[in-house]
DNA sequence: GCGAGATGGTTTCTTTATGCAACTGAAAAT
DNA sequence: ATTTTCAGTTGCATAAAGAAACCATCTCGC
């Protein structure tokens, strides 16, 4: 029985999988916030296959993330843009980024680095950090349901021993 | 013929993707981050095939972001325990959460919500950000090769029409 | 010390997903 | 008018995911 999917998944991070959790998706992604739009451009970028780019595309204008316009001069032609929602991964790209620079490259060995257009300088590393800008780890941290969570992630989040 | 690997791009991305991006995977390492450690909690937390989690634990110890430690009293018993590499996650998970919390559950559904230990208070959003701490978007960013940039890298980060 | 159950897997088999290659129909270029 | 590019679709081969069954240790109760 093939794979299954997380679509209804109380959390988070599932409802994030299932929108860019499948492979390739979060790749055509990040081609999209080098500037990449069109089908061709895409396909050539990654290397990806025809019928894989159709449907991963589709998947994601489906969830809002890119939007397909037409552009053509006297007939069909398509793009693919971020939309608002899709421009607001960012940070996760960008932490994705951070942490292979970090902990797969190694200080010094980054393919890429991105700075401020306006001043040329590198960007801060995105931390996670208290009210007063202080770091805070996994320990520092504790989780408590919100108002949209159901019965399960309810009782997922009674203390218990760790 | 197989699925590709992303291995050899020479991109954070497809790095980070390389040891995460596979099915399961970052929802093990969002347990992991809850605290769960033995593969029966795993099995039951998540509803995954044995099998699968087998390897998905497999492949997340080969790349140091879970070390396998035996804790048996007289024999062999197992945790999978978060390394340092594995810790260093937590902006990937936490900018994930809260692009769900904004774009897929809306504000004021959040399913959790983490605050701060010490304070009880909510923690900031993680946001990218110039060096005196003002929001930058896709639009502010460049992106320049890097010391570890390949030939091909180089090449694809020349300026061109956007 | 011995059987019952928990733990942590491996093996087998079926169902899906991925990838390649070939094909298509419309738009642009020449 | 013909060729090339573009943006896919279709068909087929293979690899990966999932369920269920199986298995070797360990642990607990007695």
């Amino acid at each position: 029985m093939g794979r299954r999917r997380f679509a209804d998944m109380n959390c988070g991070i599932a409802q994030a999988l299932e929108a860019l959790g499948d492979w390739w998706t979060l790749l055509i992604v990040r081609d999209a916030f080098f500037g990449v739009r069109r089908f061709g451009d895409f396909e050539r970028s990654l290397g990806i296959a025809k019928n894989i780019l159709a449907a991963r595309l589709a998947h994601l204008v489906e969830h809002e993330i890119l939007e397909k316009v037409d552009v053509g001069e006297s007939g069909e032609r398509f793009e693919y843009r971020l939309t608002d929602k899709g421009e607001a991964l960012l940070p996760v790209l960008t932490s994705l980024r951070e942490w292979s620079d970090e902990h797969v490259f190694g200080r010094g060995h980054e393919p890429v680095i991105v700075k401020d257009r306006r001043t040329e300088r590198r960007i801060p590393k995105l931390r996670v950090v208290d009210a007063d800008g202080r770091p805070l780890s996994r320990r520092d941290l504790r989780t408590v349901a919100g108002p949209g969570a159901s019965a399960e992630t309810r009782r997922l989040l009674q203390p218990r021993a760790r």
